[in-house]
DNA sequence: TGTAAATTACGCACATTTTTGTCACCACGC
DNA sequence: GCGTGGTGACAAAAATGTGCGTAATTTACA
C-alpha cells in the first residue's frame, strides 16, 4: 500500500492501520508508557526493524508519542497522544466486532488453524 | 499476514480488513447490491484478480455474501452481509476518526503528497 | 586499576517472503 | 467476436527479516 488511490478518508486511515502491527501496537500501549524493549517483549515475533519502522509511522499519525531521554544506556519511550486515545475505543470495537461475529456465524465453521491441521 | 501470531481479536480482524481494499470494498457496498463489474468500475485500479481474492476473503470472514445467477450474461451480485452491515458503522468511525484528527493536528503538517514532493 | 563486555535503540545493506499485478485462457449465450 | 465473471501461471513489487555496526555508559572480572 505504498500510495493512495482515493481520496476516501478510509483508505487513508487504512494506509496507516494495515498489518498485524499498528492496531496490536496501540493495543499494548494502552496500559501506558512503554520502552522499545517493552514493545520487542510484548511482541517477541517483530523484528526491530519492523518495530521501528511501524512505530515511526503511527509517530507521523499523531497516534503515538515518541520520546527520548538522553543518558546512560539509551532510553526511549513511546505513548499514546490525546489523538491515539480517540482512536482506542474504534480498534477495540473492532476486536468486539469479531468476537461478536464468530458467536453469530453458523455452526459448520472451523477455526483456521484447525482447517490447516486438517488439510495436510 | 499469512498467519498469526496471537490469539488477539484485534489481529484476527486486521488479518481481514488490512490493505486498500478490504475496507473500500465495504464502503462502496454500502450502497446495496453490487455486481462485479460494478465494483471494478468504482475502483478502477484494482486487478480483477485480486478483486475476486478480496472478496473472497471478505465472504469467508463473514462480511459479503455473493450470489451467482445462471443465465446469459454471467451474473454474480455482492452485498453485505447483516453482520457486515454492523461493521459498517465501525469503517465510518475510522474514516471520521481520521478526518477528525486531521482537524486537530498542530499547524506545521504537510500532506504525505506535499511531502514527498517537496523532498525531490 | 585497566580492559573487556553488556546494554539500549536504533540505521544500513542485503536476502527472503508475501502480496499484487499481467496476461492468457475458459464457458456461456448472443 | 463481445461481455460476464472468473482461474491459473508467471513476474514484478512491496513488505518483512537478518545480521552487523554504533554511541555512551555501566558492570564484570582479574
Amino acid at each position: 500500500m505504498k500510495d493512495l488511490v482515493s481520496r476516501c478518508p478510509i483508505e487513508e486511515v487504512m494506509q496507516v492501520l494495515s498489518g498485524r502491527w499498528p492496531t496490536l501496537l496501540i493495543y499494548y500501549l494502552k496500559d501506558g508508557t512503554k520502552r522499545f524493549s517493552d514493545l520487542r517483549r510484548d511482541n517477541p515475533t517483530v523484528s526491530h526493524r519492523i518495530l521501528t519502522l511501524e512505530l515511526r509511522k503511527l509517530e507521523k499519525a499523531g497516534i503515538v508519542r515518541r520520546t527520548v531521554f538522553d543518558g546512560y544506556p539509551l532510553r526511549v519511550e513511546y505513548d499514546l497522544t490525546p489523538s491515539g486515545l480517540t482512536l482506542l475505543p474504534l480498534v477495540d470495537a473492532l476486536g468486539d466486532w469479531w468476537e461478536a461475529r464468530d458467536a453469530r456465524r453458523p455452526a459448520p465453521q472451523m477455526k483456521t488453524a484447525a482447517e490447516a491441521a486438517a488439510v495436510s
